[in-house]
RNA sequence: GCCGAAGUGGCGGAACUGGUAUACGCGCAUGACUCAAAAUCAUGUGUUCUUAUGGACAUGGGGGUUCGAUUCCCCCCUUCGGCACCA
């Protein structure tokens, strides 16, 4: 026979013969109980990477096993198609981002079927189709109808290499999340999704997500930052206005001696004005508004600040403090305003001793006397009230409430909740995205998009260059309109809305892809979802997976959707890296998936992605691993097809040694079977097939022919295989004699007696130091274990001399002799 | 600074709720087959002492609990990830 098996020939027959069989189509089906499996799409830039390959594999795995569980899955894929890369090309190569982007797709899915992974093909969606971002556009009004879209005029994040504002989920450390760019600030008025309104939901609904690796929870709970504390107002010492702060420490509202303000806010220039302050606070104010959010932190020991000659009144002492604008009060935090408390708050600690503005010590520590003179920094820990008159001597942590509940007694103040969450900037001025539904109307203002008038279409005609601004505004064909209200010519939103809206509601998509009355039928839906295993990068913690919690919330609350959370199992992959590096063009450490498929196949390289590490972990690429699953394949062909005639045992012999094989043969489904259904540990369940096939080539009965259990292990070693390698499985199954595909099987049940140990390795210890090891039956009790233990040789020579203080004999495993040393 | 994850042979990694540390794979060495090579098969492979039998030491470091700790507790070191003036 040959040296290798045929995996090229193989893996074409097999990926066609699923292809006419449209094995991997599916449909609803109430009577069956459903598993929606569903990798994270790929942004479609033309080549595979591994780390798709990595995610496609895994998910595959998970699918195929459930399948044969018994389950109606789906498992589908799509393109995230619209993205600024398609625009980076058009530019570069002069293609037209649609072109480019198809082309792509075209590229790319005929990679992803060398892959043989099991998906519905039918269901294939692209966003950047109109009939799908149809439905985007059509969210997008829905959500305006429930009040969770608004515009506003505000500093925002600004890519100067993207040309574009971005979201603050995507920027990261002050730098763009997709060209790592040093992102500016800038003035701007656009368009927010509310995602605030749903930020109680998203932090308390974690708790619901029993699927998900803490770790992502924990980032996501950071990011929505919830605190608690109270709202106060502080009157104008010369005016009747008031400003209103948030703070969460009250207990401390005794010890503010100044008062902040955010350099943006709108008070600053009309308390600065008429006073020999004024002029210092423009400069301030200009000099802050060209710094970047980078200039920011990196001066961020540094406070600076300026008197704007305002005062305010401390509501609990009367006393007038003064009001200063500073650098490091965030004007989208609060309110914008601040109470500051040097005394017990760090930052306002070194603002006071810069200015030389008094500190008052409000709250001692019980174990020593605070004074302000001597203090190096602020004391924020609990303590008891003082110089606080009537919560004198209350603990700091009851001040908390005992002065809220004053406040409000009061009508000075109240109960408050701060999150750090901010609303979801969705506006780019992009070209290749979803165009914003909406039209400017000289009379009627700012009109909907009416539904019947759906999609919107992207123009093709649009000249890509970096100029700037939203291309889409360049094109008088898609600007210029009628206003649906009054039929007066109006103007087009030219912004286009950022991608990550439309990778928040695609998992829906799947559930009916052809819908064209809504964005998914609802039934389908409701079936299918929530996705029970989700698969993808922790890349994500806070993007998509943030963002698609949120469309899911609120579709919810428009009744279109039952679950309440998209994805109630997620996995989270770790990367494939290569010379302990990140594989990256720019390091020339990339391994084209391509070329593995084509030395090796896709079997091959599947298994060996899925055994070198647990998928949670980073997988170190190695060609040399590669060459060993190859070699296992090999092997495992090899073994089957010599044997392919000694399957019928004539004599159904039911030897001692037949026993031993049926014992091997069920004890390895049990361990595949727990590692893949329980710990998704791949690597584990392949090591547990290759030691079945060690056993197989080494001590079996195999060639001999005639014993009852070599079908037996044959067929299930095939279905064990079977989610991991499916084309060489389909090949062996065939070549065994059957008709069905290997997809359509059972997976197999073990039996406990069987996959229970007949013998068990006894080890004997002596002061927990193993002295002996010796075969004996899985079934003896405590007693006779003991006296094995003490009837062998070499522990009687061992204790001879000593006294015997106690025996641990541990059922099946082990005992342990504690001596006297 | 705060939060989180991880440190096990030459390498990727095993060890389920405390019970044989290093499964499985890679690499390496030796042998078989071969004119030779490749492929394949077999055997060995933590460090160290010892002629061998056997012993000692090993899961980042140091303590502790326990008959027994990679696993539980405390302290420290290193690496990686997230957040970073959020009042």
């Amino acid at each position: 026979m040959a040296d290798k098996y045929n995996f090229l020939e193989i893996e074409k027959k097999w990926q066609k013969k699923w292809e006419e069989t449209n094995i991997y189509k599916v449909f609803e089906n109430p009577d069956q109980k459903k598993k929606y499996i569903l990798e994270m799409f790929p942004y479609p830039s033309g080549e595979l990477h591994m780390g798709h390959m990595r995610n496609y594999s895994i998910g595959d795995v998970i699918a195929r096993f459930n399948k044969m569980n018994g389950y109606n899955i789906l498992h589908p894929i799509g393109y995230d198609a619209f993205g600024l890369p398609a625009e980076n090309a058009a530019i570069k190569n002069n293609v037209h981002p649609k072109k480019w982007t198809y082309n792509n797709i075209n590229n790319m899915r005929v990679q992803l079927k060398r892959l043989g992974i099991s998906y519905d093909w039918d269901r294939e969606i692209v966003t950047s189709d109109p009939e799908y971002y149809k439905w985007g556009q059509w969210l997008f009004l829905k959500f305006m109808e429930h009040d969770l879209v608004y515009r506003k005029e505000a500093p925002v994040n600004w890519c100067p290499a993207c040309q574009t504002v971005l979201a603050n989920e995507q920027v990261e450390g002050g730098r763009c999340w997709r060209c790592e760019s040093v992102v500016e600030s800038k003035q701007l008025e656009q368009w927010y999704f509310k995602i605030t309104s749903y930020a109680e939901d998203l932090l308390d609904d974690l708790k619901m997500l029993e699927g998900w690796p803490d770790r992502v929870k924990i980032m996501q709970q950071n990011w929505i930052g919830k605190s608690e504390g109270a709202e106060v107002d502080f009157k104008l010492a010369k005016s009747k206005e008031k400003i209103t702060v948030f703070t969460t420490r009250p207990d401390t509202l005794f010890g503010a001696t100044f008062f902040l303000l955010a350099p943006e806010h709108p008070l600053v220039d009309e308390l600065a004005a008429g006073t020999e302050y004024e002029k210092n606070i423009a400069d301030f104010r200009e000099k802050i508004k060209t710094e970047t959010e980078t200039d920011r932190i990196s001066s961020e020991i540094e406070k600076n600040g300026c008197f704007t000659g305002a005062y305010v009144i401390n509501p609990l002492t009367g006393d007038e403090i003064p009001i200063w604008v500073s650098d490091y009060v965030l004007m989208g935090y609060g309110t914008g305003a601040v109470m500051a408390v040097p005394a017990h708050d760090q930052r306002d600690f070194e603002f006071a001793r810069k200015y030389n503005i008094p500190i008052k010590v409000v709250i001692q520590p019980y174990d020593r006397i605070l004074n302000p003179d001597e203090m190096k920094e602020a004391y924020i820990e609990e303590g008891m009230m003082t110089n606080s008159e009537q919560f004198n001597g209350i603990p700091s942590i009851d001040g908390i409430r005992a002065v809220t509940k004053y406040l409000e007694k009061e009508g000075m103040g109240k109960l408050a909740v701060n999150y750090r969450l901010r609303d979801w900037l969705i506006s780019r001025q992009r070209y290749w995205g979803n165009p914003i539904p909406i039209i400017y109307c000289d009379n009627c203002g700012i009109v909907s998009v009416p539904e019947k008038d759906l999609p919107v279409i992207l123009p093709e005609d649009v000249v890509i260059t970096q100029k700037g601004g939203s291309p889409l505004a360049e094109s008088e064909n898609f600007v210029n309109t009628v206003c649906p209200k009054c039929s007066g010519s109006a103007r087009r939103e030219t912004d286009t809305m950022d991608t990550f809206t439309c990778s928040s509601w695609y998992f829906l998509r799947y559930t009916s892809p052809k819908e064209d009355k809504l964005p998914f039928n609802l039934n389908a839906a409701n079936y299918w979802m929530p996705v029970d295993q989700y698969i993808g990068g922790i890349e994500h913690a806070v993007l998509h997976l943030l963002y698609a919690r949120f469309f899911t919330k609120v579709m919810h609350d428009m009744g279109i959707v039952n679950a309440k959370e998209p994805f109630s199992n997620l996995l989270t992959q770790g990367m494939v890296i290569k010379d302990g590096q990140k594989m990256s063009k720019s390091k020339g450490n990339v391994v084209d998936p391509n070329q593995i498929i084509a030395d090796y196949g896709a079997d091959t390289a599947r298994l060996f992605i899925l055994f070198a590490s647990p998928p949670e972990r980073d997988l170190e690429w190695s060609d040399q691993g590669v060459e060993g699953s190859f070699r296992f394949l090999n092997r495992v062909y090899r073994i089957i097809a010599d044997n392919i005639n000694n399957l019928e045992g004539k004599e159904n012999i039911a030897d001692e040694e037949d026993e031993k094989l049926r014992h091997l043969t069920h004890k390895t489904i049990k361990k595949v079977t727990l590692d893949i259904a329980e710990r998704f540990n791949f690597n584990t369940a392949i090591s547990a097939i290759m030691e079945f096939v060690n056993a197989l080539s080494k001590h079996s009965p195999l060639d001999k022919g005639g014993h009852r259990g070599v079908k037996e292990a044959i067929k299930n070693l095939i279905l064990l295989l079977a989610p991991f390698a499916p084309h060489i499985a389909e090949e062996l199954w065939e070549m065994t004699g059957e008709k069905e595909s290997v997809y359509l099987q059972k997976w197999p049940k073990y039996d406990e007696d069987l996959a229970a140990a007949q013998e068990i390795t006894l080890v004997i210890q002596v002061n927990g130091k193993v002295r002996d090891r010796l075969l004996v039956s899985a079934d003896l009790s405590k007693e006779e274990m003991e006296e094995f233990a003490l009837n062998s040789e070499r522990i009687k020579k061992l204790i001879e001399e000593k006294e015997v203080l106690k025996v641990v004999v541990v059922p099946g495993k082990l005992v342990n002799i504690v001596c006297k040393v």
